[in-house]
DNA sequence: CTTCTGACA
DNA sequence: TGTCAGAA
């Protein structure tokens, strides 16, 4: 399938992805006129690639956790790298912080919906 | 009409 | 990440 029709399905702009690829998130082949032409897969892998982009992790540790989530055929674990262990040890920690502050504001704002349209 | 690349009031 | 340009 060509960009537009990945945008549409994936909810992705083509402008990401044609970042995606040129940073080898996902990859596709070209039609004679040039076009990128994608494979099915793709449309999960974007998705993926997408969670994990809104969970705040970095296109560079993506590089490195996705080719462990994808097909069949994946190494599910080449031997485990210290130096990017180390890395996504961070990335966990960076997490747990966030989805601390994310529960926090939510409180924030579920006790304020409820001081206003609330107790009615 | 759709996509491509490169650039930035 | 949006968006515009100029070409295919």
């Amino acid at each position: 399938m060509r960009i537009g029709e990945l945008a549409e399905r994936t909810g992705a702009p083509t402008r990401m992805l044609r970042y995606y690829e040129q940073h080898g998130l996902i990859t596709a082949e070209r039609t004679p006129n040039g076009y990128r032409d994608f494979p099915e897969a793709v449309v999960d892998r974007v998705r993926q690639i997408r969670g994990l982009l809104d969970a705040g992790v970095p296109v560079k540790i993506i590089k490195q956790i996705l080719p462990c989530l994808g097909g069949p055929e994946e190494i599910y674990f080449p031997v485990p790298d210290p130096e990017m262990l180390a890395q996504l040890a961070e990335q966990r920690d960076r997490m747990t912080r966030k989805a601390e502050c994310v529960l926090k504001n939510r409180d924030a704002i579920a006790a304020y919906l409820e001081r206003v349209s609330g107790p009615a």
